[in-house]
DNA sequence: AAATTGTTCTACACTACGTAGAAACTTGTA
DNA sequence: TACAAGTTTCTACGTAGTGTAGAACAATTT
C-alpha cells in the first residue's frame, strides 16, 4: 500500500493544509516547506532545521507516488498536493476495502464502528 | 501502520480462510500452511516450495504484531488469526481514518465512492 | 540412544525512508 | 559577461521491515 513515512506524511500535511489558507499558497517550494517543518517541529525545542536537499528528496518521492505535482516551469518549483487529504484517505480506506474478498460483511462492521453522531450524519447522506 | 509484507498477507489469508472451512483446522501448523502456500503459488508452474523456516520466521513477526496467536502447549505449535478477516480490515479502515482531521468530511466523500448496491446495505444497516 | 521432526537464532539481501553532501544547473547582478 | 547566490539533481549512507533460509538447539518417535 502506499503508507507514508513520517516525514512525507508531515510535508502532506502541509501542503494539505495549505489547500485552505491563503490562495496565493497552496503551490509551496520547498524552502517554505523547510521552514514550516521546522516551525512544527518546535513543539519540542531542538529546533531542528532540515537541510533543503531532505525535503526536496521528499517532495521528489512523493511526486513519483502521485501524491504532489510540481510546477517545472517557474525556478524555485512549486509543489502542491494532487488530491485533498479527505480523497487520499477514502483512496485509502478503498485500497483496504478492495482487499477483502467480503466488501459488505467489512463495510457492515465498519458502520458498527463510527460513533452514533456519525452514523446519524451518514444516515442522512444516504438517504438524501 | 501495521502494514503486511506479501508473505505475510499470504499466510494471515490462509488462516482467516481456515476460519471458515473445517472447523477442526482453525489452527494450522507451520508445515500445513507451507504445503497451502506452495499450493496456492502452484497457478505459477514453479512449484515453489518456501522452507519452514521461512514459514516459522513469518509466523513469529505475525504474533509479535498480534495477528496471530500460538498454542505452544502441543508440540507442532498451531497457529490461529487472532481477529477475523472483517474485523482486522475495520481496524485498518479506522486506522486510516483516525489520521485525518475531519472525520465526517471524509466518511461523507467514501459514502459516496461505494456501489449503490452496497450503499442500499449501509442505508438498511443503518435504519435497523 | 539414534533418528526424525520441530523451533529458535542468526544472518543476509532487498526495499522504503530519513537524511544530507557534492555536483550541476539557473538566475540575478556587478 | 563572469561571478555569486540560489535551486535542483545525483549519489550515498544508516535504519527498519520483510523474504528467505541455514545452523544450532529441543522435543518426539521408534
Amino acid at each position: 500500500m502506499a503508507t507514508l513515512g513520517e516525514l512525507e506524511r508531515a510535508v502532506m500535511d502541509l501542503l494539505w493544509q495549505s489547500d485552505s489558507e491563503d490562495p496565493a499558497e497552496i503551490a509551496l517550494t520547498a524552502n517554505a516547506l523547510r521552514d514550516r517543518l521546522a516551525r512544527k517541529t518546535a513543539s519540542s525545542p531542538d529546533g531542528k532545521e532540515l537541510a533543503v536537499t531532505t525535503v526536496l528528496t521528499v517532495l521528489s518521492r512523493l511526486e513519483k507516488k502521485g501524491l504532489v505535482q510540481r510546477e517545472r516551469d517557474i525556478r524555485p518549483h512549486r509543489y502542491r498536493a494532487v488530491t485533498s487529504r479527505e480523497e487520499h484517505t477514502v483512496e485509502l480506506m478503498n485500497e483496504v476495502l478492495g482487499s477483502a474478498p467480503d466488501r459488505e460483511a467489512v463495510l457492515a462492521k465498519f458502520i458498527g464502528s463510527v460513533s452514533e453522531q456519525e452514523a446519524e450524519t451518514l444516515r442522512k447522506l444516504l438517504t438524501a
